[in-house]
DNA sequence: AAAAATCAATCAATCGTTTGATTTAATATT
DNA sequence: AATATTAAATCAAACGATTGATTGATTTTT
């Protein structure tokens, strides 16, 4: 059985993804997980923490699975990257719904907390890539060094666009909002994309 | 001189830009516009029509440069994209406060019209990148027939996500925010990153 | 019997918008 | 050119609705 505490978390997710932030209101988050609306401050304290509640939620889950492939040893570097953008891309899209709210408040947030959850996985993810394109081109797995920030920002706008522009994709080739294997299709195809690019980037070429 | 309509258009960008739609109050664009609040029901009809308008400005705004460089008939199809990429970095740049906010309203905003806009604007980028691509290949200008629309998410992608970290960037940098020569040499490398991604994602190399 | 959870009701604040009066500008009439 | 008439623009004040949050009583759990 899930907690109240998990029904608001989960109800406000959605709604924030939906409206954004501000266009949702604490009625509707309370009414939609089936709770009193004073059980949103009970719990959180306020709106604006229960969205920072959120955040470290996620970013936490997050965190863990960098590492673990990263340090892996049977592997080259250019696996590792392969591993990383699979797993990033099956989450963006198992939690698409936070993914729009990340990006939404990446855009216009102020609240401290939450700019510092958006920095620090930013840099985390930049310090990742950058070691491993460093060990990645002294092994000579790659023949070339660019430009992290920028690598980055192609790996992570690429998906998010793509992500984002999926709906309209499907409607101008007639597909109904339903049919999944579409969706399937376009995310493999979108995945096989995103690694061409970094393989040129990086100068890899598959033996 | 600067109309009294104009005065609120361009407040309301600029404060839809750094607080979004829903956080800024007509009170606060109406004395940032040194204009009574009520002007703005009565130039523009409501807030929401307030940003239809502004919609509708800057779109049209961008439609006429890029038909411009396809018809030329003096440039192969790769330096048409490159020209379009020139473009659409620079005025990316320097209308950066709205497409922040069309970024932001992607997500979230379901007002039919504004929907409309965006969905006309990327449907007409698909189109062009598929005739150039197309005429490029046969014109073995290109040596590959990529997916257009992946094409476009990565570099729609890397220009927004790019100019986004850029504070990010320049603070990790320590630069101060004064400093445009920094921006001048991002843009500039982000422009070179964005024309290598797409000559390779096209197969085309320099003579 | 103490603590935690839940509730309906209410709070002040803010929101977008409208009102009706007033001023300014444009047009018509003498 | 001067005056009268009409239209457009501007304003302070107020509107009803909604917002996030809290209260204090009540129920449930420990």
């Amino acid at each position: 059985m899930i907690s109240k505490e998990h029904n608001i978390l989960f109800a406000a997710e959605k709604l924030f993804s939906e409206k954004g932030f501000e266009k949702t209101s604490t009625r509707e988050i309370s009414s939609a997980a089936n709770v009193n609306v004073s059980m949103i401050s009970y719990y959180f304290g306020s709106k604006e923490k229960l969205l920072e509640s959120l955040f470290e939620m996620r970013m936490a889950e997050s965190q863990s699975y960098i590492n673990e492939i990263t340090i892996r040893k049977d592997i080259n570097e250019w696996q590792k990257i392969s591993l990383i953008i699979d797993r990033y891309t099956s989450r963006v899209r198992e939690l698409k719904v936070f993914y729009t709210i990340m990006q939404t408040e990446q855009l216009t947030n102020k609240n401290e907390r939450i700019i510092n959850f958006l920095k620090n996985s930013k840099l985390g993810y930049l310090k990742v890539y950058e070691t491993l394109a460093k060990n990645g081109f002294k092994n000579k797995v790659f023949k070339m060094q660019p430009n992290i920030a920028l690598l980055h920002a192609t790996l992570i706008g690429t998906m998010f666009y793509a992500m984002n522009g999926l709906p309209m994709y499907k409607e101008y080739y007639h597909q109904t909002s339903e049919n999944i294997s579409f969706d399937d299709d376009y995310y493999k195809e979108l995945n096989i994309h995103i690694k061409q690019v970094l393989k040129n980037l990086l100068g890899y070429e598959e033996n």
